[in-house]
DNA sequence: AATGAATGAGTGTTCATTCAT
DNA sequence: TATGAATGAACACTCATTCAT
């Protein structure tokens, strides 16, 4: 009706935006056209006018929106300081972009579906692997100059990494009210103290 | 034709499991009553003999074949223990019950609901929350004794579950062959080791 | 309502048939499911139960109603007839078949097909192929044993089918009123008097 | 883009051209306002500047392309010719106008909508007629003057135009390999001279 | 004159569900 | 119990047509 006239290069985005909001409120094979349609105030038709199908538009979704590249981008200057302030810094620092809602949104869109469709878990999954490289090389360097006690570097980056999917799968997907409860400040806190110092006394 | 007259109580059982196939390999809403019904051996018809509709299998996964006494039984008998053992004991354990064929399906056919639907995450969390009261309960008594060194005890907890699930997550649900590559015991020993003594030299 | 409950085995032709009727009319791309569902009195549902889809239902007209199996079993034991029993008897013949009203729809729905559709057009050709060769091996005969005199024996054959389908393509195709004022019997007298005897005074 | 400002009266011959082509491959129905406006290198939109809809393209092939005309416009002046040149003069100049490409395309465009809608049979079938009429005409004063031998002279030329359309049938509408084997001037020779002579020998 | 964004009515098709047998 | 024919309400997608620019 008086809607205003969107800038019309705006309705790609547009429609991205609101197929994000929809498939991840109601997934992938729920959310119909109409809905997305709906909630980018178009008509269901105009879709097609921008995209091939309905799957065109999860793809976009996954090739303009993932934020990896934000992920990947993450501090390769803090390298050099000790692992104490490194981990203070990249814990907290992944778990804000990674709760972010946006972020949050692109999990509850992509994890359904790659649970079913490997060609999208792969490249989540790749992603993943990246992390774990980026921290099992600075773990190894960490303790080849003593920094960090010797041990399975690319194990320990893993057993960190998924301390933090852990948290973010409990608090982000299934929405437990306990994970919730704590600030990225206290989880981070936690990780850390935990696996630098470990739990036995010293 | 020449089926086998089944005892009848296996009729539900036997459409349960065959929709418990069907639902991890394409998710709730793609799979169909005929997918169901050709897994199962029968017609599509007969479902409504058992089930008053689709979502009803569903909830009859949740109900009857969720594992979570399962998990709910693990080795109360072994709070004893000191924590290495204690943890060396469960963590494995759990590893075996949570990567067991029947309970990664389960995975594959709860989580993608889970996203969209409170209700299934609900029990889902819940179930998780027990497993973090557990583990707070002993880490707290340890804390107590001075077997661990003073802490969070509930967010220790939450770490080392965090630990498990993350590699759940990128194994069984992304099947990320990175995280595939290392076995229950790998897996368990390094987050053992980390977590108890963790990662800075003594 | 009170549709009396067809014969379940009469669905699948019922649905045939109606088709037939449609499409004869509206042709196949503009004959909707609805269409011919309301025609056979069901639902367009329905036709899936019996067809995997639109397309298949025509599929099933050509292999199934294509009176050709009819055309090609014309009176292979008047072969001995001399020429002019013959064709009195196999022009009149052809036409009633042809002209019937089943062979009409028939033409109605595959020829505007085979114009677009080369898989269709083949039988069609294919089949006047055989009528072509059957008429030329009997002219043939008839050349060597001189009871017609010498010529090309293919191309008279390919003559005189070509009379017969261009009468028909004029009275059912194009409906024009002209050729439709004639009798079979009038259109076999002059083809045949006019072949065998020539316009020219003799 | 650079496209050369062409006249402004091309544009309309231009899309009846396109329209031409893109109906005689795939249908009235089946083409869509997209291929003819891609075929003639605009935008759909612009279609209906030039026509009022996509009916009105039709329309105006019928109208406009129609070479009827240059049908009617046969040899007026060999009507004294005897009856075997006549013929042979007639028989392959019909031939060749009627299997040039711009009359085969519309044979394609119209025969098809002929079948289901009388419309357009109608002026298909008066233009045959008009064919017929002068025929008539011709074989009529022939028998007259004694060139031909008495005889129903509207249904020889019945006659002789259904062998012609039939074979323009096979050979361009089925696209019969068999009947594309032979040249107009087979063809022609071998219709005249068994209309003219007869398959009986003499 | 020309574009192409936008609409909306429809089309083929799917599928959960019902029910007579 | 068990079947499978039957329904009807979606759904993804298409396309002729309109219209602001």
């Amino acid at each position: 009706m008086a809607r205003t006239p969107r800038v019309v290069e705006d309705r790609r985005e547009q429609i991205i935006d609101a197929a994000m909001r929809v498939f991840s409120q109601k997934g992938f094979t729920r959310a119909t056209n109409k809905d997305i349609a709906h909630e980018a105030g178009i008509t269901a038709g105009l879709i097609y006018h921008y995209f091939e199908n309905k799957k065109a538009v999860l793809d976009a979704i996954i090739e303009e929106r993932s934020p990896w590249r934000t992920v990947r981008s993450l501090s390769p200057h803090v390298l050099a300081l000790p692992p104490e302030q490194f981990l203070r810094l990249l814990v907290p620092q992944v778990l804000s972009i990674v709760e972010e809602e946006k972020f949050v949104q692109l999990i509850h869109v992509l994890l359904p579906e790659a649970i079913h469709n490997p060609e999208i878990g792969h490249p989540m999954a790749e992603t993943l692997g990246k992390m774990v490289n980026f921290l099992t090389d600075y773990f190894s360097s960490k303790m080849v100059n003593g920094e960090l006690r010797q041990g399975n570097a690319a194990l320990a980056a893993q057993t960190l990494l998924g301390c933090v999917t852990g948290f973010v799968l409990r608090r982000q997907v299934l929405r437990d009210p306990t994970a919730l409860e704590y600030t990225h400040e206290q989880i981070a806190e936690v990780i850390v103290e935990t696996l630098l110092k470990g739990l036995l006394p010293r």
